[in-house]
DNA sequence: CGGCATCCGTGACGATACTG
DNA sequence: CAGTATCGTCACGGATGCCG
C-alpha cells in the first residue's frame, strides 16, 4: 500500500521519494510554475496581481497555490506592506534566493532556443537579466548596471552579489553606476555567449552609458575573465 | 481564441509561450520526471528497463513518452545495439549532455534537503555523483575517480570535463587515476559543503586510495580552490 | 481592487494488464 | 525486453463569484 495520505489536511505534495539532491529540488521546485515565480521574485517582492500579470497564461487558482507551496517550503515569505498601501507582497527568503545559479544555468542552456519569436510569446525586459548576468559573470567591479532595452528597463547587480542583495529588479536604477543601451538582437547574442559586451560594444551594436570604473569595465577597459 | 491547436497530429506539447530563456529551457526539460531522466542519462547510455528500474515511481507510459518527447527535442537519440544484443539504448546528445551545469545547480540547492532518509525513499549509489561532482569543483589535476559507498559504486572525472565525455557513470571505473571510499555521512556533508575532502581524509572520515598526482590532490596534497 | 475559492472540462499522471 | 492499452484519479487552465 504505498503512499498512505495520513489524514493531515495540508496534504503534502507529490515527491519523487528518492534520497537524491536532485530529486529533493525538484520535489520543491519541480512543478509548473514554480521556477518562473521564482524568476519573478528575483527581481523583488511582487503583489500577487503584478505575478499574474507578469506570468500570462497561469491561472489564479494554480498561482495561489504554489505561492502557498514556496511559503510552506521556505522559499518565500508574504509581507503585508504598511496602511497606505493595503495590500501585501510576496518575497523571496534567501534559501529561495539560493536559487540564482538554477536559473542562471537554465537560462544559459535555453538562450540557444531563443531565435525565433514566435506569435504568441510574451515578452518582459527583465526576463533578460538571467542571461545578461551570465554573460557579465566574470566582471571584478561591483555595482548596479541600468539596462535599456526596446522592451523596457531593468537592472542588474554586478561583481560578486551580496547575500541579502537582489540580482535584478524591475524597472530602472535609482543610481545606476552605469547604463547598458542593447538592441534585443544584441541582448540574445550576449546571452548566447555568442558576442561579449566588449565586442558589442566595439561594433557600436550597444552602448555604455557612464564613467565610473564599471562603465569602464563594461567597454572593454579590462577585459572580463574568458 | 487562445491556444488553437491545429490538426497537426504530434500534438505539440503545453508550452509556456514566453520568449525567456528560462522558460525555453523548462518548455523542453520541465516536465515531471524529465531531469531525473536526464541525471540517468548523464551516467552513461542506458536501456528502457534499467531506466525503469532506477527511476522508481515512474510510469511505464510516462517514461516511453518522455523519452519520445526528449528525442524530439534533441535531448537523447535511441541506438540500437550490434546483433548480438537484442536491445537498443538511450543517450544522451550533446545537447543534452549540456544540461550537466543545471543538474549540479539543482543538486547543490537540493543537497541540504538532505537531512533524513525517509524509509520510503530509494537510493542508488551513483545519485551522489552530481553533488560530489560539485564538492570536486576546483581539482586542477584531470582523470578518473571511482567512488565506493554503502549503497555501492560509480565512478567520475575530475578537472575539465571534454565535450564528448561524460561525466559520470555507472559501477566502477575500468581504470581509475583514484579511488575514493565514503560513508554515507561524509558523502552528504561534501555536497552540502560542510567539509572538503581534505578534512574528512584527515579526519579519517575518507580514504583516498592510489597514488597518482590526482590521487595526491584528493588527499589535499594541493588545496582545491575555495 | 486585491486575493483568492469554486466549478468545470481537458489532459497529464500512476498503476496494472497485456502484447509483439 | 520494450513498450502499448486501458482506466481511475488528480492537476491544470479558464471563467466566474465572493469577500475584505
Amino acid at each position: 500500500m504505498p503512499r498512505q495520505q495520513q489524514p493531515a489536511r495540508p496534504a503534502r505534495r507529490r515527491s519523487y521519494d528518492q534520497f537524491c539532491a536532485t530529486a529533493r529540488a525538484l520535489d520543491s521546485v519541480g512543478d509548473r510554475w514554480t521556477l518562473l515565480i521564482v524568476r519573478e521574485l528575483l527581481a523583488g517582492p511582487r503583489r500577487y496581481t503584478d505575478l499574474l500579470a507578469d506570468l500570462p497564461g497561469v491561472s489564479t487558482d494554480v498561482l495561489a497555490s504554489r505561492l502557498k507551496d514556496m511559503e510552506q517550503g521556505g522559499l518565500a515569505v508574504r509581507r503585508r506592506l504598511p496602511p497606505p498601501a493595503a495590500a501585501s507582497v510576496y518575497e523571496l527568503t534567501e534559501h529561495g534566493r539560493g536559487l540564482l545559479p538554477v536559473l542562471t544555468a537554465l537560462a544559459g542552456w535555453g538562450a540557444p532556443a531563443l531565435d525565433e519569436r514566435r506569435p504568441t510569446d510574451a515578452v518582459r525586459a527583465h526576463w533578460f537579466a538571467l542571461p545578461l548576468l551570465r554573460a557579465l559573470d566574470g566582471l571584478t567591479h561591483a555595482g548596479v548596471v541600468e539596462v535599456r532595452l526596446a522592451e523596457g528597463e531593468f537592472h542588474m547587480r554586478t561583481g560578486v552579489v551580496a547575500a541579502g542583495a537582489e540580482a535584478y529588479g524591475y524597472g530602472p536604477a535609482d543610481r545606476p553606476d552605469a547604463c547598458l543601451v542593447l538592441g534585443t538582437d544584441v541582448a540574445l547574442a550576449l546571452g548566447r555567449g555568442e558576442c561579449t559586451l566588449a565586442e558589442a560594444v566595439g561594433d557600436g551594436r550597444a552602448e555604455v552609458l557612464g564613467e565610473g570604473p564599471l562603465a569602464v569595465e563594461l567597454r572593454g577597459g579590462q577585459q572580463p575573465r574568458h
